[in-house]
RNA sequence: GUGGUUGUAGUUCAGUUGGUUAGAACGCCUGAUUGUGGUUCAGGAGGUCGCCGGUUCGAGUCCGGUCUUCCACCCCA
């Protein structure tokens, strides 16, 4: 009797091999943050549904993974319940569910821990969250987040850092090929305001923002549906015609936001933003400022970003962007942040595609010891305790086999020295140590070996 | 959630209008070499054709359902 094993819909197994590429990207990404003093956090993959609810829009609370109450979860519900639908239903026999993003529950937990916290408080976060989201490629329903999220300041200086974290990160993956969009949610009111689209505001943002995937023509087709007129589509393409360079845009722009007191300071933040990486010495050649840019979270107030690929089909892989009011739904008023999220999977998926994973992401003096009859066995071990004394990654044949077979294992598990204890060696005391990369073959005393393979590393 | 698409060996894929015993490449195992991996050569193992049901004398092939994959929409890392 055996069972055909499976895997939930948009999860992966991970081998080896892909956790060393996937723990290279995320040591690249903890260094930066840690370099810039973010400290790490961890929350439950489990939160109370109604710290989730509500926060990400209609579409969101469908895509949360809800679980189920434990034991007899149908004990509080009534013949009405079931009659009443499942929206209602899942409210009687559900009281938890796997976090949808990484920010909410930092939301959660900094009302919750407000004493202990040191504000302005900057922590980063690597876990993962669950989306039940139809999966694509690049789009996945277990996905890991690396979040990093300044809260208890207002200064544009942390959208600066999080923006110049951002590209150093990809510097040290060494992934170039990324555009950087950058652009105000004050400055999409404004522009809603010029075009007459204030009191559809919602609709106005996520329509401009397919400007990309659908092209100019459909969304105005789509602009029109909402209620916008002819005279209001103009001038939404004047906006859209603004060319040159950061402050030339900037610039061309102010005129069309006189109305809006929130669309100038759109734009002074956008402004002082770029300032601020300028004498940060960081460079502002990747971004570009695209007034089309909305991103879709509802809770985004002020600075937006988000960086994509341009060589190649993939989704966003890093975003990001100031929220005024998160913890205010958690009785925590007035407390402003900043944040930057970045997609783990799709990061990977960009540089698997491009070829841009280093060939050896393991330690460099790995030794395999061979193992050929239990009297060498013994004799081994104890040179393997040595090494290991010595800090050095070192492992015995757990079995006597045939050393063609232990070479191909250490082959193929890309070890990069095998150590050869046989009868003669014993004698001798020395060992011989084959490098797998070369071939080369040398005979060694354990001290000649410790010292050799230290200086490898 | 809506519409479409995919599924055959460990992997990538062939498989004729429905017709004997379902193939290839790569990978894997064994040997050539009982102390030398990656290359080469010889041999070998490995498939309930995603799953359940239906049509048929006969189904990998046709039909229905279901799961999965990928794509578009929606939304998003």
């Amino acid at each position: 009797m055996s069972q055909k094993p499976s895997l939930p819909k948009g999860t992966r197994d991970f081998t080896p091999k892909v956790v060393f590429q996937r723990n290279y990207i995320i040591q690249t990404i903890q260094k930066v943050f840690q370099k810039y003093g973010f400290d790490p956090i961890e929350t439950p993959a489990l939160e109370n549904l109604s710290v989730l609810t509500g926060k990400y829009g209609d579409e969101g609370d469908q895509l949360l993974f809800k679980v189920l109450n434990s034991g007899d979860f149908l004990n509080k519900t009534a013949p009405e319940d079931y009659a009443a639908g499942s929206a209602h239903l899942t409210g009687k026999i559900s009281e938890k569910g796997l976090r949808y993003d990484l920010t909410v529950p930092f939301a959660r937990f900094v009302a919750m821990n407000r004493n202990e916290i040191n504000f302005p408080f900057k922590r980063y976060q690597i876990q993962p969250v669950w989306r039940a989201d139809r999966p694509q490629k690049g789009r996945y329903r277990e996905f890991y987040q690396c979040d990093a999220d300044v809260v208890g300041t207002h200064s544009l200086l942390c959208e600066a850092e999080l923006i110049a974290m951002a590209q150093e990160v990809y510097d040290g993956l060494s992934f170039r090929d990324y555009q950087v969009s950058l652009s105000n949610r004050k400055i999409l009111e404004g522009i809603a305001l010029a075009c007459g689209a204030s009191d559809q505001f919602n609709a106005f943002c996520v329509t401009l923002d397919k400007i990309d995937k659908i092209g100019r023509e459909r969304v105005f087709e789509e602009l029109i549906k909402i209620g916008l007129k002819e005279s209001d589509l103009q001038t939404l393409s004047d906006i859209l015609h603004i060319e040159g360079d950061h402050h030339d845009k900037l610039n061309q722009l102010r005129p069309f936001v006189m109305d809006s007191t929130q669309g100038k300071v759109g734009i002074e933040e956008v402004e002082n933003t770029l300032n601020y990486l300028k004498s940060l010495d960081v460079s502002t050649e990747k971004i570009v400022l695209d007034f089309t840019l909305a991103r879709g979270l509802t809770y985004y107030t002020g600075i937006i970003y988000e960086i994509k690929p341009t060589t190649l089909q993939m989704g966003t892989i890093t975003a990001g962007g100031r929220y005024d009011n998160l913890t205010g739904v958690f009785g925590l008023p007035d407390v402003s942040g900043v944040g930057i999220s970045f997609g783990i999977d799709r990061i990977y998926d960009t540089l698997n595609e491009l070829n841009l994973f280093p060939k050896q992401l393991k330690v460099e003096n790995h030794v395999l010891i061979t193992n050929f009859d239990a009297t060498t066995e013994n004799h081994a071990l104890h040179v393997l305790s040595v090494l290991r004394n010595e800090g050095i990654t070192a492992e015995l044949y757990p079995e006597a086999a045939k050393l063609k077979k232990q070479l191909s294992f250490a082959h193929r598990k890309n070890i990069p020295y095998v150590l050869m204890v046989g009868t003669e060696e014993m004698k001798s005391k020395e060992y011989s140590l084959k490098h797998m990369e070369t071939g080369e073959q040398q005979r060694l005393s354990v001290d000649q070996l410790v010292k050799l393979l230290l200086a490898m590393n």
